[in-house]
DNA sequence: ATCTTCTTTTAACATTTTATTAACGATGCC
DNA sequence: GGCATCGTTAATAAAATGTTAAAAGAAGAT
């Protein structure tokens, strides 16, 4: 799962150093010296985090992150400021800002990183605590458990998410590109025939017969579809 | 189970930004800008906690604590005041009424959410079930004692608390980010890897087949998850 | 304090499972 | 028929987890 992460620094040679280390740790880094772009490129890209210098040229820090926070899209992205130590620490302390943490320069890359971890971890959504049924299907999302006309079917974790995706709209068609997107968690370099064969691995675990599945319906020249069978 | 948090404070952005972490930090939050309704509200809700500014208008946080303490159904919620620095008198004041902490303006989203959770484990313990039982599992978190088919084990504080969680919301996939911000006491410069080896010992010490785990289940691409065995 | 012992964490390597593609067959559609 | 789309399969690459041991860190004892 690649995660993007924008880094907002003029100094070049700390935005580098910040780079190198989140590389390091697997994340992928995308470095802005000033504040123009950033939120357009930001609506394309999601990133997963921002990292924020308070002084960046052409306007600020904070000022950036407040109209992060005001863009729908990117409201729920976590900020963390990098500051200078001392005087301009404090501003940062404030509430007044809306960034999820803060690191002072001098920093050490072990922080950064663990900084950075840990704010993430705390954004990660809570699994959704719901039980969706459509026909002899269950999906309990809280236990990420399938069950079939009663018997509990395994999946896997791509599996799962497409299976939840689709009946939780049930009804909707979905283009194999819109499935990407809202199942797949990079879709960069994944063609759309994977969709095809995941489909036909659920329609295997779910459909009593594979070939004329009742559930997950494929609409030609468009792509999925999944919908409750008549005769339930 | 969602947990509601009441906000009283009159300051619209800062309440906004309490509700925008506590909300990052799983939490169902609740705004009033003034101590009309609060009392009322708070009766039908049952909030897990209250955030009070100590100068909101329309009466002041103090006398709304004192209230919160005497209302036999909510005495036993916490309460934690929002201060404005330098006024160490309120501290005093607000802690011999009845908070439980106290949090000086301006304060970093990290200290925020901490104190917050810090707050609510000190309370939820002795209101919770002492003894969870889960198949042939005993676990007694008054004694800390672990009892497997009979036979008492011996773990460590963190195996302990890693089992009783898993086994306190058991059916629930969590994700190795969840456990280590629901289980361990300082997450910052701890590897997700840790949760997995903890896993490890634990089966070792729980499941009569550590390589085909009853109880504690992987659920790969997600976490783990703790389930009662069918066969009990 | 110092030493010892137990716990926690990481790092490395092994193993298993999953994701992805590519190739080819089948099917529908004009 | 011919073209595009979809189905199917199996091989390979990639990722996640299992497992172990050793290092680092805490807590207790002397």
């Amino acid at each position: 799962m690649e995660q993007r992460i924008f880094i907002v620094e003029d100094d070049v040679d700390i935005a580098r150093l910040v780079r190198h280390h989140l590389e390091a740790a697997g994340f992928v880094t995308r470095i802005f010296s000033r504040i123009a772009g950033v939120l357009s490129d930001a609506q394309k890209e999601q990133p997963v985090l921002f990292l924020l210098d308070i002084m960046v040229p052409g306007g600020d820090g904070m000022e950036l992150c407040r109209q992060i926070r005001q863009s729908s899209a990117l409201a729920a992205t976590p900020v963390i400021f990098l500051t200078a130590k001392g005087a301009e620490a404090d501003r940062i302390n404030g509430l007044e800002l809306g960034a999820d943490d803060y690191i002072t320069k001098p920093f050490s890359p072990r922080e950064l990183v663990a900084r950075v971890k840990a704010v993430l971890r705390r954004f990660e959504k809570p699994l959704d605590k719901t039980k969706i049924t459509a026909g002899a299907i269950e999906i309990d999302t809280n236990a990420m458990v399938v069950t079939v006309r009663g018997e509990a079917i395994i999946t896997t974790a791509t599996e799962f998410r497409l299976l939840e995706h689709l009946a939780r709209h049930q009804g909707k068609v979905f283009t194999r590109g819109h499935l990407l997107d809202a199942v797949w968690r990079d879709t960069h370099f994944v063609s759309e025939r994977s969709v095809d064969v995941y489909v036909r691995k659920l329609r295997e675990k779910v459909e009593s017969e594979p070939e004329m599945p009742l559930y997950i319906k494929t609409v030609r020249g468009v792509g999925y579809r999944f919908e409750v069978p008549k005769s339930l």
